[in-house]
DNA sequence: CACACATGTGAAATCGAGGCCACATTGTAC
DNA sequence: GTACAATGTGGCCTCGATTTCACATGTGTG
């Protein structure tokens, strides 16, 4: 590939020129510019970004680390974080959190990004690492755990939605509501799990061992969610609700239910919590709350470039709202679907 | 952030003892070896990629550019790539193709990267554009054009696959068929619409042009398909099976289906392509071709080190097999499901 | 005792681009 | 004619780590 010492050769002048025409620096005769230019389309000539970052300590690279980019709600927030950091020049490497938590810290210090953008960050990266990361380059983070982390971050309030959803499934007449969600090192920091006590407790609810279903893994949501209600329904568990943690858990219960002979929503509701795209593809289309994923990740991307870019005005924590779409996998207290909410 | 020079101060030594240590090149003595140890976890030393590629020519970056993270295709061959890379201490950035042309392709001349992975490309990049990248850096393709492009490529022959595949169609009793996919510029270049043409006239059947459904765009791939498959029921086509290029499509025309009051399979088949793990999911699970994703992307990482690397040893053009999955959202011949084959 | 050779370490060049400073040259004002 | 800006261009150091070369020891062998 050429450098810009070949296009200065090339056009008889000497690098420094090549760079001021580049950045459109202090001061270029016409005649060298126009020289200069043409030297550069002719030998093809793209100025190695590695080399800009070293000098220029700005690389033009965000790190986006997120628990699985097989869940479609990542993708979706992705989608959202590229739209504005690409219109700014920026590009991304997206991490799967498969590799151990050491590997991708140390690639994050590597120097290679200008910032770093965590969703959903696990337990075990709570406080310690993420703050560490942190005092070294921009940081925002996806998490409703964010104001431990003393960083800019966007969160949405998943208790609190969690215990609408089951209050909403207890006003519909159920009683043995099973929750499905991840496992947790320490079940106090688990929002979703908490709401869901909350709402049942409240409510002046038992709830049965056999009514909380932990998946311990993240990678493969969908059959997780799967295998967890089937085997509780081939032990006999009783139970006329599902409350998932997430829409894919939700969907792998819902086959589950049927694959037992069972009807969804006659026998059982099962309510998620995403809207991913597929919550309203499949049937019975899929009750849900509707978190602002493409929001979402605009928020995060302007947080992170106001932090680059050092703009100290404006909000730093954001909390966005969510809404319960009513669809087709819930009976409403009259015993009748809600009807097609797209 | 500390530098190699930093620790060289605080161990008492040069910085190219540093390097050596680091490296594990050359000699070094055992209480200088510990010295600099001891200096690196004080400082929480981390090196900066950016000035070992530049000196190294060798980034440890991997370039993975796909049509869209939001079909679940793309993340799965993602994960075979990403297990297969991380092993040998490569990262990779992840672009959607939503970003014009012009500008991924000067990302990724811009030297952060030590190959490149194309997944499906577009016409528009066929031979020109990623020819040309491929001269100045290692790539891979998955495509099955790929032979035009001449370099190291996977592929799955989808023309055959979705002749087969319309062929158990007309074999299962269909006459009217609908095909829908994405349109190409040039139709003679979409093998799946291809296939589904030679399955077509092979058994002498007409295709009236009603019966073609294009859909243009590949972020929303799903509501596309819901949208395409609605209109065409709306103005009255007549048909009783689908055959979708892929299975985001078939999922959209399931649905659009059974809002038109129709049932799936018995009023209108559906097949798709790839075999998410959704397609198994759904009620009625999809009946579909299954592509191994996982292997495509461990062999394309293979190909793509293989380069890196200047083993010129191995075949550098991989066929990879499909096979059709029937499930649900087909009947056989004598009018009954296929059946639950996951 | 001389010489080969392994061991251990530092100085300095290098990768490619950016940017400060020095130095010309020309133009303009008094 | 002198002072002083504006314009135009090159030299050289810098970013941080690697690597070649040179140099200093120590150790063994004929």
């Amino acid at each position: 590939m050429a450098t810009s010492r070949d296009v200065a050769k090339r056009a008889g002048v000497s690098p420094a020129t090549v760079s001021r025409v580049l950045n459109n620096s202090g001061y270029v005769g016409a005649d060298v510019r126009e020289r200069v230019n043409r030297a550069i389309s002719e030998l093809n000539y793209v100025p190695n970004r590695l080399a800009q970052g070293l000098r220029k300590q700005h690389y033009g690279q965000i790190a986006c680390v997120m628990p699985s980019i097989r869940n479609p709600f990542y993708p979706e927030i992705v989608m959202g974080i590229e739209e504005t950091g690409l219109a700014q020049g920026y590009t991304f490497s997206l991490f799967n959190r498969i590799t151990k938590r050491e590997e991708y810290l140390q690639v994050i210090l590597e120097g290679f990004y200008d910032g770093v953008i965590f969703l959903s960050p696990f337990e075990v990266e709570k406080v310690y690492d993420i703050a560490e990361i942190a005092k070294q380059i921009p940081t925002v983070v996806y998490s409703d755990r964010g104001h431990a982390f003393g960083i800019p971050h966007v969160f949405v309030d998943l208790r609190a939605a969690m215990e609408k959803n089951v209050t909403q499934l207890i006003e519909d007449g159920h009683r043995e509501i099973l929750f499905l969600g991840y496992e947790f090192v320490d079940e106090s920091e688990n929002p979703r799990y908490q709401g869901y006590m909350d709402a049942m407790t409240t409510h002046g609810f038992d709830v049965p061992k056999q009514l909380i279903q932990f998946i311990p893994d993240f990678t493969d949501t969908l059959s997780m969610g799967y295998e967890s209600i089937q085997n509780t329904l081939h032990a006999g568990v009783s139970f006329t609700a599902v409350a998932a943690s997430n829409d894919l858990l939700a969907i792998g219960a819902i086959r589950a239910i049927i694959d037992h002979g069972l009807h969804v929503p006659e026998d059982v509701s099962v309510t998620g919590v995403d809207d991913i795209e597929m919550a309203r593809a499949i049937t019975p289309a899929l009750t849900t709350t509707r978190i602002p994923k493409h929001d979402i990740g605009r928020i995060l991307m302007d947080l992170l470039l106001a932090q680059i870019n050092q703009d100290a005005q404006g909000e730093s924590v954001v909390e966005v709202a969510t809404e319960i779409i009513r669809r087709e996998s819930t009976l409403n207290r009259h015993g009748q679907q809600d009807g097609k909410q797209r």
